[in-house]
DNA sequence: ATCCGTAATGTAATATTATAACATAAAATG
DNA sequence: CATTTTATGTTATAATATTACATTACGGAT
């Protein structure tokens, strides 16, 4: 099964979710291990938070979630753990909402194109490599070398779109 | 004479900026008047010290320097005063960055494409009206509607690429 | 197994960015 | 000029993020 370009963008509001939450964490411990990367409990804790909903989470949101699983907890604990998430590509963060949100593709290198719903705030993920390669040739016209994208667009998402029923 | 693409993008080092800041300060009251907006003094100091060079600001830097001034002012009087000249296009929020920069293109719409320069800290804007299509058509496939896209782009630009004599 | 160096986490304090709430002043309207 | 609206002043606080240093856990050597 080949995913599509949409995998992780906007799942039905009905699916299995607990689904979308073990696939996460499997797909990042085998990364970890094929990485020789450190996939600890606290890192883990923290990734199935992230993942808890489809929608950006606060680090201090986190941070709550955390102590309520009666776990010592600092900011230091939940940035330091978000920063190990987001280098290794388990976790981006969307820019201008100051929040966190999972992503299952930790393998594939991709800019993330997020599409965030202003009505049900969930936040699906294009990885389209068309948009990336048109930003980086013009920019490319004007001298400029890209690195880095961030690209997040507001919108209304499908799901919502649907429901103009009043 | 007509502004290309990259007008807003990368002056020469050795450029008069004096030029630009007159120039932005011209435009932006040009445009209140024709659009009955308050170009009080307040905004027009802030929007001063947003163009006192083509990087972004952050909004505590700018309270700092209208203090330098010797006015009266508060976070609050900076924030709000953002908010005027952001919602009129006079200023860009770079959100990956939590700072302004100042944008001589009220008028047009557009989403801006902002450059980032690694090396100089300077900011371009691209305003790619391809860009904005592209993206809002792929999303359109994924049933995703858009209404605001925030393009920020990080690499090095054409000035600092230029000058590797190390 | 013990030692050692490194990486991860704990902990306290603080820095940075942004907003809420309410008072005052200035401007637009009639 | 009285009224209403808009902008600004002022104080406090919320929300986001980092620094610095102590402690613990891990991984690789002997
Ligand atoms: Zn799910
Ligand atoms: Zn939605
Ligand atoms: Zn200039
Ligand atoms: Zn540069």
């Amino acid at each position: 099964m080949t995913k599509s370009i949409s995998a992780n963008a906007f799942p039905a509001h009905e699916h299995d979710h607990t689904v979308c939450i073990a696939d996460a964490l499997d797909s990042a411990e085998q990364h970890c291990v094929a990485h020789q990367l450190r996939f600890t409990p606290l890192r883990r804790q923290v990734l199935e938070i992230v993942w808890s909903r489809h929608a950006p989470i606060g680090a201090y949101e986190i941070l709550d979630e955390l102590r309520n699983e009666s776990r010592a907890a600092a900011p230091p604990t939940v940035y330091r753990a978000l920063e190990f998430l987001v280098d290794h590509g388990f976790v981006h963060k969307i820019e201008s909402l100051n929040a966190f949100v999972g992503c299952d593709r930790p393998d594939s290198e991709h800019v993330g194109q997020f599409l965030i719903c202003g009505s049900c705030h969930q936040v699906g993920e294009l990885d389209d490599p068309e948009i990336a390669k048109l930003i980086a040739k013009k920019a490319k016209t004007v001298g400029f070398d890209v690195s880095h994208q961030t690209i997040e667009v507001r919108g209304v998402c499908s799901n919502c779109a649907g429901e103009n029923h009043a």
